[in-house]
DNA sequence: GTCTATTTTTTACATAGTTTTAACATAAAA
DNA sequence: TTTTATGTTAAAACTATGTAAAAAATAGAC
């Protein structure tokens, strides 16, 4: 769900249309307090903020959004009424996303909103996977089997990551190669076992995590795992 | 189903015939006039969307298809012909789920549909077959007899499933042989037999609950079964 | 840019596990 | 009883995976 705030009911609404339309659901609102009183019950996925409101101006909402931990995840993005320098920086500097300044094509504004999302969604990824003494940390690409840290190369760690992300699924070593290596690549299947041999063995104890479903592939965290 | 919008009647014929071959269903269109028409009464799982079509090209079409909430939410793979076209459907971000460039070899197409389907299935929630006290479990290729793991080898989870699939119908040996080990097979049919002995062997308890139609084949969950 | 260290892929073979065949036993139908 | 279909067993044939090591590719240092 992604919110529109704007005071300029014609923007607001040919917005919302867009967004809609494109697959996307968006809400609209004409000022900063309906705003932030629907953001009290509802988190959206993405912000759009005009910088001119009646009332509260869009700086302050944004400063608002991102001095609460609830909110300051939320991605925003600028909505500026000229291209105004000033306006651009400021709004970058409080911690926006990306700015858009009027007028803008509808086309324009949903790449912008796509692309914001793709950075911040690569983000929010920023999980962990944990299974048993195997734990992962996406972010910093780091793997503790028993709080001890090990290394493992990229292709070793993509593998486990696949493995992780779709715990308890058998992946076939076709969809292995796929996800990791690419539509294109065109090797031996062999490749993949070689990886899972030397994950195994870099995983130390943890490595017996990793099952083998003969004929089929290989899966983590099935009923013995975890 | 899946619907392919393609002005090139050798690429549209291949298309859906190699899809049919792999078990997907799939109809072709030559222009978007009789690919809308057909929308409206059937919708597809997917379409494989042209951009280069004679009349309403590709971009428009799509753009149709996610304006309307009846349709919006159906994959679309878009088939670009160069590289420049890419780009340029790219930079518009339309709402496509993901692009094949020309020319794109047959397999890769499936390995992309079917990536494509898995993403967006995944609020469905994971299959499961339940009989009795035996369940399967699709996703993790495992089997429970009251609650217990049971390891089944690849053959012998086949026919579990393939009988599983097909509760309560009989399925004759030669069905079995086709569907798992294809056309091509030319062995004994008594190699069904083997396996299915095998198999209530270590299904224990569970194992009556395939049962023997002589003369015919075998079947599970029948009168008594479930 | 070249050289080196590291990673990735290929290849080959050993091994464990699976599948098939074939032969005989047993049970059901004619 | 005879015939036919299925159950059962065990050995043979086959296949998938584990593993090691060499070759190729890549990244990083200089």
């Amino acid at each position: 769900m992604i919110f529109c705030v704007e005071d300029d009911s014609n923007i607001r609404e040919l917005v919302v249309y867009t967004l809609n339309a494109t697959g996307m659901s968006a809400r609209g609102f004409g000022d900063g307090k309906s705003f932030m009183e629907a953001v009290a019950n509802d988190t959206p996925e993405l912000v759009l903020l005009d910088i001119m409101l009646p009332g509260e101006d869009g700086l302050h909402i944004l400063k608002k959004l991102k001095s609460s931990s609830k909110t300051k995840h939320i991605p925003v993005i600028m909505v500026t009424a000229k291209g105004n320098e000033y306006d651009k920086v400021i709004g970058l500097d409080a911690g926006a996303d990306d700015y858009v300044s009027k007028p803008f094509g509808m086309m324009e504004l949903v790449s912008r909103i796509k692309a914001v999302l793709r950075r911040t969604r690569q983000n929010k990824e920023s999980e962990e996977y944990v299974i048993g003494n195997l734990r992962m940390v996406l972010d910093s690409h780091e793997v503790f089997v028993d709080d001890e840290s090990v290394t493992l190369t990229y292709k070793e760690y993509e593998l486990l990551r696949k493995l992780m992300k779709y715990k308890k699924t058998v992946l076939t070593r076709d969809r292995l190669l796929e996800e990791i290596w690419g539509y294109e690549f065109t090797g031996e299947t062999r490749t993949v076992d070689v990886h899972i041999r030397t994950l195994r063995q870099k995983l130390g104890s943890a490595g017996d995590l990793i099952e083998t479903v003969r004929g089929v592939g290989y899966r983590i965290g099935g009923t013995y795992g975890e």
